[in-house]
RNA sequence: GCGCUCGUAGCUCAAUGGAUAGAGCAUCUGACUACGGAUCAGAAGGUUGGGGGUUCGACUCCCUCCGAGCGCGCCA
């Protein structure tokens, strides 16, 4: 099939000619321009190669590439070959793409199964704002890498296990389980982990039974199971209704905490001293990738079992990689985790290759994000105490959303009310996240995160809704205008068409880079072309039928793209808001 | 000390090595008895932290300096 973005046609018969120029395979970049709807600049790079001007290059391109009907060309600048589409052409590749269910975007050549590590809350402790990047970068990742035609499988590694549970379970005992149940059911996961941190470094007596407690966890002992097995179906709990008011796709299905890899510990050892990787430092278990240095400029050990005989989370992480690799058989192992774990990453990889667990096909990949910091610019910390409780954030989301929907669209019935303004707001809220470069660190600002104007959500939502409203008005199906062909005779027509047309290019784009904020970024142009269209065009009182019905084609493509790419962030799209 | 990341308009952020660095917010001017004003049109706002280099061409790549943040042996 051919491709439906206008780019990608030009740029297969543009490397035709190129190849005839210049005697081999040539692939030229042609790319949307503000001076005409695309440029190429392949001539520029070929000519000192071939000995000649850049312009004398680009001239013969454009002399011998196949290009009627399809768009005129012509050379400007030093060397650029600027092209200008036919609308025709346009017109028929809208047209196919509106008939095409997966809207012009190709599906991965090579499909492949791809695990998501994402989310990673901590079992007895608060999700605050810092768990709102991974799990909403990690959901957006989900959603498009499915879409692509991967086998996707999500896992949740939650922290729940290690040391802090021995504290944890004995402050438990002490609450009593029923009243300990409660609270944790409430969500008041803070106070109940702040209490037993304040009686383990107050209190001896407390301490000492913390440490036995984990001796006993550690070993299997039935009722410490039980009683620590209470504590994670609490927090999931919690867990999970923080999920379903995000609108995020992670279940009890995708657990996979830390505990899950425990019986594959030893085994990590086992391998490793087997490929003659582990030495003994200091008393503790490690294995030294090259590469790796201290702040003394000795080699860097990865510590993979403690002086005390207990394993760390390097341990665990190896553990990751083997049971991937082995029993899911996943090939892409994607990591969505914060930028500050780098270096932790780059070492256990390094060491899984050198044991030959991580090989290709199969590879890690670690989709790092900034941190989310303090009013002082400095990390939000997790113990700090004050920082926002991520369903406190929502909650404020909704409300503001509630409040909006109300003063706008006082007619909406309540019920219907109180889907926009949940939909509204927490898609504000994600937007507010994803469309920022992932790795840059930003300054969490609530004014920020619920701003409903401008480059938000709710104005792509509000675009959705605009397109919705006129097939609403006149009571026509949207699905009956698809076979139709969109003329594109007024310049917002053919920027909006245009736009249409570089859906699956955006997609693609942004799923190499698993850089959500390509998308958002995409979407939001779109939004404003479709507005300045929806200003200058007249649709139900266009001037003629044909007109009518060729701007009606491209509001429902438009509120497709809308939607679909919203979806594929975790972002729903309401016909009425 | 070593390593990683970041530095772009007053603020928050975009920008495959391509011509004149773009948006949003805020500010200022304007626009309908609304196909939905949660909108649109326009103005103003820049030595892309400094300096060097590579290149026909650098916000982008390399070097260096400055500034900020984060890692760097038994927490996870």
């Amino acid at each position: 099939m051919e491709p439906m973005d206008p780019l990608a046609v030009v740029a297969e018969r543009l490397a035709a000619a190129f190849a005839g120029v210049a005697g081999r395979e040539v692939d030229p970049v042609v790319r949307p321009s503000d001076r005409a709807d695309a440029q190429a600049n392949g001539a520029l790079a070929l000519a000192k190669e071939l000995g000649t001007s850049p312009r004398e290059v680009a001239t013969e391109v454009a002399r011998t590439a196949d290009l009627s009907r399809i768009a005129a060309v012509e050379v400007a600048g030093p060397g650029f070959l600027n092209l200008t589409f036919d609308n025709d052409f346009l017109g028929d590749q809208l047209a196919a793409m509106a008939a095409d269910e997966r809207l012009g975007v190709a599906a991965a050549q090579h499909p492949e199964v791809v695990v998501v590590d994402y989310s990673h809350p901590n079992v007895a402790k608060e999700m605050h704002v810092g768990h709102l990047r991974t799990t909403i970068i990690g959901d957006a990742l989900v959603r498009m890498l499915r879409f692509a035609g991967h086998t996707v499988i999500r896992e949740n590694h939650v922290g729940d296990w290690g040391t802090p549970f021995g504290m944890l379970i004995e402050h438990l005992v002490d609450l009593g389980e029923d009243a300990a149940a409660g609270e944790l059911s409430v969500g008041d996961l803070d106070g109940f982990y702040k209490a037993a941190r304040r009686k383990f470094d107050a209190d001896d007596e407390f301490k000492d039974r913390a440490r036995k407690r984990v001796v006993a966890l550690q070993s299997g002992e039935q009722e410490t199971l039980r009683l620590w097995h209470l504590l994670v179906a609490e927090s999931t709990r919690y867990f999970n209704a923080v999920y379903r008011r995000l609108g995020v796709l992670l279940e009890d299905d995708d657990l996979m905490g830390e505990s899950a890899y425990n019986e594959l510990l030893p085994e990590v050892v086992r391998r490793l001293d087997e490929a003659g990787l582990l030495t003994v430092s200091d008393g503790a278990e490690v294995v030294f990738p090259p590469g790796f240095a201290n702040r003394n400029g000795d080699p860097l050990p990865l510590i993979v079992r403690k002086a005390d005989g207990g394993y760390t989370y390097a341990t665990t992480d190896l553990a990751t990689v083997i049971d991937r690799v082995e029993r899911v058989n996943a090939t892409l192992l994607l990591y969505v985790v914060g930028a500050p774990q780098a270096q932790h990453l780059q070492m256990v990889w390094v060491v899984a290759e050198q044991a030959g667990w991580l090989r290709p096909p199969a590879r890690a990949v670690h989709v790092p994000f900034g941190n989310v910091l303090g009013p002082n610019r400095k990390m939000l910390k997790s113990r700090s105490g004050e920082n926002v409780k991520l369903i406190e954030l929502l909650d404020e989301a909704v409300q503001r959303a509630d409040a909006a929907v109300g003063e706008k669209n006082p007619d909406l019935p309540p019920d219907e009310r109180a889907e926009v303004a949940r939909v509204v707001g927490i898609g504000a809220v994600k937007y507010a996240d994803l469309s920022t470069d992932r790795i840059k660190d930003y300054v969490f600002d609530w004014d920020r995160m619920l701003s409903f104007d401008g480059d938000t959500a709710p104005y792509l939502q509000y675009a959705h809704a605009r397109s919705c409203s006129i097939f609403r008005r006149i009571g026509i199906d949207r699905a009956a205008v698809r076979g139709t062909t969109p003329s594109l005779g007024v310049s917002e027509e053919r920027a909006l068409g245009l736009r249409l047309l570089g859906y699956g290019a955006v997609l693609a784009d942004t799923l190499e880079r698993y850089s959500p904020h390509r998308l958002t970024g995409y979407l939001f142009d779109l939004a404003t072309d479709f507005t300045a269209f929806y200003e200058a065009c007249p649709v139900l009182r266009a001037p003629s039928e044909s007109t009518r019905t060729s701007r009606l084609a491209l509001c429902d493509l438009t509120a497709r793209v809308l939607a679909h790419g919203l979806g594929l962030l975790g972002i729903d799209a309401p016909e009425r808001m």
